[in-house]
DNA sequence: ACATCAATTATCCGATTGGATAATTATCAA
DNA sequence: TTGATAATTATCCAATCGGATAATTGATGT
């Protein structure tokens, strides 16, 4: 039958609605890239399977981004971003030292716990050294809001005795991230070294009290 | 020419001193996979570099390993055992609480710092979710003695007031893992977003007596 | 209508790579 | 010396996969 269109015995294919909406291929390109490199790594993601997940074709993905490593990085950049959104409402200055210093570690906490694949996806680009990240400005100017959030309830705090002076807010930032990230991303072979459960709803809480007691402690002022 | 066998025209093959050594050779396969899977990830090594960079064919490493994922687990067993042979060295029954506590933190972060290599392995092995760590039972009975060590100081503190009770020493050893395993860890995609160098040896002393005065001021008695 | 251009598809390809088959060689006990 | 066994090599293969070529089709402005 010449002429005729091929048609591949399936389930009702449902005629995928793409709308030939650019913006809209790319974003569902990026959504599924990142659950695929999250999930399986950079060398072990695979764009034939991004392809069919969006029901594209592979070709589409090389014709918005030109390389594997390029639709990574947007990838990441997307991510961040979404972080940074999040970061966002957070209103410390609202609040007296130790209900912020307690509100942004919970907050902190909360947000890797409740983004594992996020973790992952910071894990992985750490295992490339970062190269990435280093490239795109885009993730460089993205931090600063994060950071002087931080710096100003410090100074309040050490303002009024309640916080001691000369705290680095940055150093402070990677002490909360390193407790919360490590929750999320050392989860697996610290739960098999040791019998100590990271997971449960429970365990989960406590952690969270936990840290947020420990920052305060180390922030206080004698 | 026929019969004459193709010689590679490098620089003096130094006709490798292999002597059917069973040990020697699963070691060398062992030691050089280390490597290539601390650089590259699972599904980045490659077997066939292993081999080359070994001297030995590729057929080799599946005849001791039976594949490239039990050969993974092996360099996860010796990379571990590696580290809980180092802790074996610290003797923290000889000091009083804050010296041990001290001397506890500044061992774990050095050896992060002097081990990067394990860290992006144990990264590696988390973003397989710990499959591998799961399956080997010797990875689980090596954990005993250096969390034994850290209880015991922690009940020599609280007995005589220097450590408020309480604290769970998995807890504590968690804690400080993770302060230690993030500053190397996570050091590329931080370093990316902040301007903040976390390596050189000014920094790393620094963020060392930071670690050891942070884990001592949240286990100090009030 | 129609031309244009952007979005999308169909198809192919060469390099890579985990693993398999089978031959070969060193070692060592008897 | 020799036979057996263990260590090692030489080769091959099928599957995978990033990326390239070129054709096709839908939207849009005129």
């Amino acid at each position: 039958m010449p002429g005729v269109k091929k048609q591949p015995v399936r389930a009702a294919k449902p005629v995928p609605i793409k709308r030939r909406d650019r913006e809209r291929t790319r974003q569902e390109i990026l959504d599924i890239a990142f659950e695929e490199f999250a999930e399986n790594g950079l060398s072990g993601g695979n764009t034939d399977a991004i392809a069919a997940r969006a029901n594209i074709t592979k070709r589409l993905i090389f014709y918005y981004f030109n390389s594997k490593e390029e639709l990574f990085t947007a990838v990441l950049e997307m991510a961040y971003a979404e972080m940074r959104a999040a970061e966002e409402d957070l209103h410390l200055e609202a609040l007296e030292p130790e209900a912020a210093i307690r509100r942004l570690a919970e907050f902190t906490f909360d947000f890797h716990q409740d983004h594992p694949q996020f973790v992952r996806l910071v894990s992985i680009e750490n295992i490339h050294r970062g190269r990435h990240m280093a490239i795109s400005r885009r993730l460089k100017e993205m931090t600063q809001p994060s950071i002087s959030q931080i710096a100003k309830v410090l100074e309040r705090g050490a303002a009024c005795g309640a916080i001691r002076p000369g705290i680095d807010p940055v150093e402070l930032h990677m002490t909360l991230n390193a407790l919360s990230f490590f929750a999320v991303a050392n989860r697996h072979t610290f739960e098999a070294q040791f019998a100590f459960d990271m997971s449960s709803p429970k365990a989960r809480a406590q952690r969270r009290a936990e840290i947020a007691d420990l920052l305060w402690r180390c922030v206080r002022g004698d």
